[in-house]
DNA sequence: TTGTGTGCAAATCTTTTGCAGGTTG
DNA sequence: CAACCTGCAAAAGATTTGCACACAA
Protein backbone atom coordinates (compact mmCIF):
# COMPACT_ATOMS: atom_id res chain seq x y z
CA UNK A 1 0.00 0.00 0.00
CA UNK A 2 2.49 2.80 -1.05
CA UNK A 3 1.11 6.48 -0.33
CA UNK A 4 1.12 7.04 -4.44
CA UNK A 5 -0.31 10.44 -5.24
CA UNK A 6 -1.28 8.73 -8.32
CA UNK A 7 -2.95 5.65 -7.34
CA UNK A 8 -6.32 7.55 -6.42
CA UNK A 9 -6.22 8.95 -10.01
CA UNK A 10 -5.52 5.27 -11.28
CA UNK A 11 -8.46 4.23 -9.53
CA UNK A 12 -10.53 6.83 -10.87
CA UNK A 13 -9.31 6.71 -14.17
CA UNK A 14 -10.19 2.93 -14.83
CA UNK A 15 -13.73 3.64 -12.91
CA UNK A 16 -14.48 6.12 -15.95
CA UNK A 17 -13.18 3.15 -18.36
CA UNK A 18 -10.17 4.65 -19.08
CA UNK A 19 -7.09 2.01 -19.13
CA UNK A 20 -4.81 2.05 -17.27
CA UNK A 21 -1.19 0.82 -18.94
CA UNK A 22 2.30 0.97 -17.77
CA UNK A 23 2.76 3.86 -20.13
CA UNK A 24 -0.16 5.45 -18.32
CA UNK A 25 1.26 4.87 -14.89
CA UNK A 26 4.96 6.24 -15.87
CA UNK A 27 3.27 9.40 -17.53
CA UNK A 28 1.18 10.09 -14.32
CA UNK A 29 4.21 9.73 -11.79
CA UNK A 30 6.27 12.02 -13.50
CA UNK A 31 2.88 14.31 -13.83
CA UNK A 32 1.89 13.82 -9.98
CA UNK A 33 5.98 14.26 -9.15
CA UNK A 34 6.99 17.36 -11.24
CA UNK A 35 7.33 20.55 -9.09
CA UNK A 36 7.39 22.77 -12.45
CA UNK A 37 5.49 23.19 -15.30
CA UNK A 38 6.66 20.63 -18.09
CA UNK A 39 6.01 20.62 -22.11
CA UNK A 40 5.20 17.43 -23.79
CA UNK A 41 8.92 16.86 -24.69
CA UNK A 42 10.22 17.27 -21.19
CA UNK A 43 7.39 15.04 -19.80
CA UNK A 44 8.63 11.87 -22.35
CA UNK A 45 11.91 12.55 -21.54
CA UNK A 46 10.63 12.31 -17.39
CA UNK A 47 8.63 9.54 -18.23
CA UNK A 48 11.43 7.65 -20.08
CA UNK A 49 13.14 6.71 -17.54
CA UNK A 50 10.21 4.60 -16.12
CA UNK A 51 9.59 3.73 -19.44
CA UNK A 52 11.81 3.33 -21.89
CA UNK A 53 9.35 2.39 -24.65
CA UNK A 54 7.02 5.10 -24.42
CA UNK A 55 6.54 7.00 -27.59
CA UNK A 56 6.03 11.31 -28.20
CA UNK A 57 2.61 10.10 -29.94
CA UNK A 58 1.86 8.25 -26.48
CA UNK A 59 2.44 10.81 -24.37
CA UNK A 60 0.23 13.47 -26.34
CA UNK A 61 -2.66 11.11 -26.86
CA UNK A 62 -2.33 10.33 -23.03
CA UNK A 63 -2.52 14.25 -22.14
CA UNK A 64 -5.53 14.17 -24.09
CA UNK A 65 -7.23 12.13 -22.39
CA UNK A 66 -6.01 13.02 -19.07
CA UNK A 67 -6.96 16.98 -19.76
CA UNK A 68 -10.54 15.67 -20.78
CA UNK A 69 -10.95 13.64 -17.99
CA UNK A 70 -9.82 16.10 -15.73
CA UNK A 71 -6.96 15.10 -14.62
CA UNK A 72 -4.22 17.64 -16.21
CA UNK A 73 -4.81 21.30 -17.07
CA UNK A 74 -2.82 22.40 -20.48
CA UNK A 75 -1.37 25.77 -20.53
CA UNK A 76 -1.07 27.49 -23.46
CA UNK A 77 1.55 30.28 -22.58
CA UNK A 78 2.99 32.69 -25.04
CA UNK A 79 5.79 30.64 -26.21
CA UNK A 80 6.24 27.57 -27.15
CA UNK A 81 4.43 24.14 -26.91
CA UNK A 82 1.78 23.85 -24.12
CA UNK A 83 2.80 23.00 -20.76
CA UNK A 84 1.53 20.92 -18.52
CA UNK A 85 0.30 20.59 -14.68
CA UNK A 86 -1.99 18.16 -12.28
CA UNK A 87 -5.52 19.69 -12.09
CA UNK A 88 -5.76 18.34 -8.31
CA UNK A 89 -4.81 21.67 -6.48
CA UNK A 90 -6.97 24.63 -6.53
CA UNK A 91 -7.42 26.55 -9.20
CA UNK A 92 -4.66 28.94 -9.87
CA UNK A 93 -3.30 31.55 -12.63
CA UNK A 94 0.30 32.53 -13.52
CA UNK A 95 3.24 34.54 -13.21
CA UNK A 96 5.67 34.31 -15.31
CA UNK A 97 8.87 35.90 -15.08
CA UNK A 98 10.28 37.35 -18.29
CA UNK A 99 13.68 37.02 -17.24
CA UNK A 100 14.25 33.70 -15.97
CA UNK A 101 10.99 31.87 -17.28
CA UNK A 102 9.86 30.94 -14.02
CA UNK A 103 6.27 30.47 -13.56
CA UNK A 104 4.35 31.12 -10.71
CA UNK A 105 0.93 30.52 -8.95
CA UNK A 106 -1.40 32.94 -7.27
CA UNK A 107 -4.83 33.30 -7.08
CA UNK A 108 -7.27 35.87 -6.03
CA UNK A 109 -11.25 35.81 -5.21
CA UNK A 110 -11.28 39.02 -5.54
CA UNK A 111 -10.56 38.79 -9.48
CA UNK A 112 -12.64 35.99 -9.92
CA UNK A 113 -15.58 37.36 -8.85
CA UNK A 114 -14.91 40.58 -10.95
CA UNK A 115 -13.89 38.57 -13.52
CA UNK A 116 -17.70 36.42 -12.80
CA UNK A 117 -19.59 39.73 -13.16
CA UNK A 118 -18.58 41.41 -15.66
CA UNK A 119 -19.43 37.88 -17.77
CA UNK A 120 -23.00 38.45 -16.08
CA UNK A 121 -23.28 41.76 -17.26
CA UNK A 122 -23.04 39.91 -20.81
CA UNK A 123 -25.21 37.13 -20.35
CA UNK A 124 -22.67 35.12 -19.69
CA UNK A 125 -21.29 32.37 -17.54
CA UNK A 126 -16.93 31.37 -17.26
CA UNK A 127 -16.36 27.87 -18.01
CA UNK A 128 -12.82 28.37 -17.36
CA UNK A 129 -10.36 31.41 -17.71
CA UNK A 130 -6.76 32.19 -18.08
CA UNK A 131 -5.15 35.09 -17.11
CA UNK A 132 -1.38 35.44 -17.10
CA UNK A 133 1.10 38.49 -15.68
CA UNK A 134 4.13 38.64 -17.71
CA UNK A 135 6.75 39.85 -15.45
CA UNK A 136 10.23 41.68 -14.59
CA UNK A 137 11.65 41.55 -11.69
CA UNK A 138 11.29 45.45 -9.86
CA UNK A 139 14.65 47.34 -10.04
CA UNK B 1 -5.99 63.91 -48.09
CA UNK B 2 -8.53 61.06 -47.08
CA UNK B 3 -8.84 60.40 -44.07
CA UNK B 4 -7.43 56.94 -44.13
CA UNK B 5 -6.49 55.93 -40.33
CA UNK B 6 -4.00 53.36 -41.36
CA UNK B 7 -2.01 56.83 -43.02
CA UNK B 8 -0.94 58.04 -39.60
CA UNK B 9 0.29 54.72 -38.66
CA UNK B 10 2.53 54.47 -41.79
CA UNK B 11 4.04 57.98 -41.31
CA UNK B 12 4.49 56.54 -37.89
CA UNK B 13 6.48 53.94 -39.05
CA UNK B 14 8.67 55.71 -41.69
CA UNK B 15 9.71 57.77 -39.29
CA UNK B 16 10.96 54.93 -36.88
CA UNK B 17 12.95 53.55 -40.62
CA UNK B 18 10.43 50.98 -41.26
CA UNK B 19 9.66 50.61 -45.21
CA UNK B 20 6.29 50.87 -45.94
CA UNK B 21 5.50 49.12 -49.17
CA UNK B 22 2.44 48.30 -51.18
CA UNK B 23 2.14 44.90 -49.55
CA UNK B 24 2.36 46.33 -45.92
CA UNK B 25 -0.08 49.09 -47.25
CA UNK B 26 -2.59 46.73 -48.38
CA UNK B 27 -1.96 44.68 -44.79
CA UNK B 28 -2.43 47.75 -42.87
CA UNK B 29 -5.26 48.53 -44.48
CA UNK B 30 -6.97 45.45 -43.71
CA UNK B 31 -6.18 45.30 -40.38
CA UNK B 32 -7.12 48.85 -39.55
CA UNK B 33 -10.42 47.82 -40.99
CA UNK B 34 -11.41 44.24 -39.56
CA UNK B 35 -14.19 44.80 -36.98
CA UNK B 36 -12.79 40.84 -35.57
CA UNK B 37 -9.65 39.24 -34.64
CA UNK B 38 -8.45 37.50 -38.00
CA UNK B 39 -5.43 35.13 -38.49
CA UNK B 40 -2.54 35.17 -40.46
CA UNK B 41 -4.35 33.04 -43.44
CA UNK B 42 -7.26 35.19 -43.10
CA UNK B 43 -5.63 38.74 -43.24
CA UNK B 44 -3.77 37.06 -46.22
CA UNK B 45 -6.66 36.32 -48.08
CA UNK B 46 -8.31 40.04 -47.47
CA UNK B 47 -5.17 41.93 -48.38
CA UNK B 48 -4.73 39.87 -51.27
CA UNK B 49 -7.86 41.30 -53.03
CA UNK B 50 -6.00 44.93 -52.89
CA UNK B 51 -2.39 43.32 -53.78
CA UNK B 52 -3.04 39.83 -55.10
CA UNK B 53 1.20 39.46 -55.16
CA UNK B 54 1.37 39.35 -51.33
CA UNK B 55 2.76 36.04 -50.01
CA UNK B 56 1.87 34.22 -46.83
CA UNK B 57 5.30 34.71 -45.60
CA UNK B 58 5.60 38.11 -45.98
CA UNK B 59 2.34 38.41 -43.74
CA UNK B 60 4.01 36.91 -41.09
CA UNK B 61 7.09 39.19 -41.56
CA UNK B 62 5.03 42.24 -41.53
CA UNK B 63 2.96 41.09 -38.52
CA UNK B 64 6.22 40.64 -36.55
CA UNK B 65 7.43 44.01 -37.63
CA UNK B 66 4.17 45.50 -36.94
CA UNK B 67 4.03 43.61 -33.22
CA UNK B 68 7.54 44.96 -32.47
CA UNK B 69 6.73 48.37 -33.60
CA UNK B 70 3.24 48.35 -31.21
CA UNK B 71 1.17 48.48 -34.06
CA UNK B 72 -0.61 45.42 -33.95
CA UNK B 73 -0.92 42.80 -30.87
CA UNK B 74 -0.77 39.31 -31.25
CA UNK B 75 -3.64 37.38 -29.19
CA UNK B 76 -2.67 33.71 -28.34
CA UNK B 77 -5.89 31.78 -27.63
CA UNK B 78 -6.26 28.50 -26.89
CA UNK B 79 -6.56 26.52 -30.18
CA UNK B 80 -5.83 27.70 -33.79
CA UNK B 81 -2.84 30.03 -34.52
CA UNK B 82 -2.50 33.77 -33.61
CA UNK B 83 -4.62 36.72 -33.47
CA UNK B 84 -4.29 39.59 -34.63
CA UNK B 85 -5.83 43.26 -33.56
CA UNK B 86 -4.25 46.46 -34.22
CA UNK B 87 -2.93 48.30 -31.20
CA UNK B 88 -4.51 51.95 -31.33
CA UNK B 89 -7.47 51.45 -28.77
CA UNK B 90 -7.29 51.31 -24.95
CA UNK B 91 -5.91 47.78 -23.59
CA UNK B 92 -8.48 45.67 -22.73
CA UNK B 93 -8.90 41.80 -22.41
CA UNK B 94 -10.90 39.03 -23.66
CA UNK B 95 -14.47 37.53 -23.72
CA UNK B 96 -14.83 34.60 -25.80
CA UNK B 97 -18.28 32.65 -26.41
CA UNK B 98 -17.28 29.44 -26.58
CA UNK B 99 -20.20 28.15 -28.53
CA UNK B 100 -19.78 30.77 -31.56
CA UNK B 101 -16.51 31.31 -31.08
CA UNK B 102 -17.16 35.34 -30.71
CA UNK B 103 -14.70 37.50 -29.22
CA UNK B 104 -15.09 40.43 -27.00
CA UNK B 105 -13.22 42.96 -25.60
CA UNK B 106 -14.10 44.42 -22.17
CA UNK B 107 -12.08 46.04 -19.22
CA UNK B 108 -11.53 46.41 -15.55
CA UNK B 109 -9.54 48.94 -13.71
CA UNK B 110 -10.30 47.22 -10.49
CA UNK B 111 -8.65 44.05 -11.82
CA UNK B 112 -5.43 45.61 -13.56
CA UNK B 113 -4.98 47.17 -10.26
CA UNK B 114 -5.35 43.86 -8.11
CA UNK B 115 -3.38 42.36 -10.78
CA UNK B 116 -0.74 45.22 -9.97
CA UNK B 117 -0.63 44.43 -6.08
CA UNK B 118 -0.43 41.11 -6.41
CA UNK B 119 2.58 41.33 -8.66
CA UNK B 120 4.65 43.99 -6.68
CA UNK B 121 3.80 41.55 -3.53
CA UNK B 122 6.42 39.06 -5.40
CA UNK B 123 8.56 42.06 -6.41
CA UNK B 124 7.68 42.08 -9.90
CA UNK B 125 5.97 45.08 -12.34
CA UNK B 126 3.59 43.27 -15.16
CA UNK B 127 4.92 44.29 -18.46
CA UNK B 128 2.22 42.49 -20.25
CA UNK B 129 -0.85 40.67 -19.26
CA UNK B 130 -3.76 38.14 -20.84
CA UNK B 131 -6.73 37.46 -19.60
CA UNK B 132 -9.72 35.41 -21.38
CA UNK B 133 -12.30 34.36 -20.16
CA UNK B 134 -13.88 31.21 -21.82
CA UNK B 135 -17.94 31.40 -21.41
CA UNK B 136 -21.27 30.48 -22.34
CA UNK B 137 -24.41 32.22 -22.52
CA UNK B 138 -26.40 31.94 -19.53
CA UNK B 139 -29.34 29.95 -19.17
C1' DT C 1 -11.64 -12.28 -25.90
C1' DT C 2 -12.32 -7.71 -27.41
C1' DG C 3 -12.14 -3.26 -27.50
C1' DT C 4 -8.39 -0.03 -26.30
C1' DG C 5 -3.86 1.55 -26.36
C1' DT C 6 0.82 1.75 -28.46
C1' DG C 7 5.01 2.52 -31.49
C1' DC C 8 6.42 4.08 -35.73
C1' DA C 9 6.38 6.88 -39.43
C1' DA C 10 4.05 9.84 -42.17
C1' DA C 11 0.90 13.70 -42.31
C1' DT C 12 -0.89 18.32 -40.66
C1' DC C 13 -0.75 22.87 -39.34
C1' DT C 14 1.34 27.04 -38.25
C1' DT C 15 5.24 29.81 -38.56
C1' DT C 16 10.06 30.71 -39.96
C1' DT C 17 13.90 31.09 -43.07
C1' DG C 18 17.50 30.86 -47.15
C1' DC C 19 18.04 32.66 -51.39
C1' DA C 20 17.85 35.34 -55.58
C1' DG C 21 15.67 39.10 -57.39
C1' DG C 22 12.74 43.54 -56.65
C1' DT C 23 11.75 48.01 -54.42
C1' DT C 24 11.93 51.95 -51.20
C1' DG C 25 13.86 56.07 -49.50
C1' DC D 1 22.56 53.16 -54.93
C1' DA D 2 22.35 50.55 -50.70
C1' DA D 3 19.66 48.70 -47.53
C1' DC D 4 15.69 46.63 -46.96
C1' DC D 5 11.63 43.67 -48.73
C1' DT D 6 9.42 40.09 -51.22
C1' DG D 7 7.97 35.53 -53.31
C1' DC D 8 8.90 30.90 -53.46
C1' DA D 9 9.91 26.77 -51.66
C1' DA D 10 11.92 24.31 -48.26
C1' DA D 11 12.63 23.89 -43.22
C1' DA D 12 11.20 23.74 -38.57
C1' DG D 13 8.54 22.84 -34.49
C1' DA D 14 4.44 21.08 -32.36
C1' DT D 15 0.85 17.98 -32.53
C1' DT D 16 -2.08 14.46 -34.82
C1' DT D 17 -3.15 10.25 -37.23
C1' DG D 18 -3.21 5.61 -40.07
C1' DC D 19 -1.88 1.17 -39.45
C1' DA D 20 -0.66 -3.30 -37.67
C1' DC D 21 0.44 -5.24 -33.43
C1' DA D 22 0.06 -5.52 -28.18
C1' DC D 23 -2.34 -5.63 -23.97
C1' DA D 24 -5.69 -4.38 -20.00
C1' DA D 25 -9.91 -5.69 -18.04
Amino acid sequence: MKPDPARKMTQALRDTGVRVTRQREALLKVLTEAQDHPDAAELHRRARELDDSLSLATVYRTLSVLEREGVVLRLALENGGARYEVANTAHHDHIIDLDSGEIMEFHSEKIEQLQREIAAELGYEIVHHRMELYCRKKP
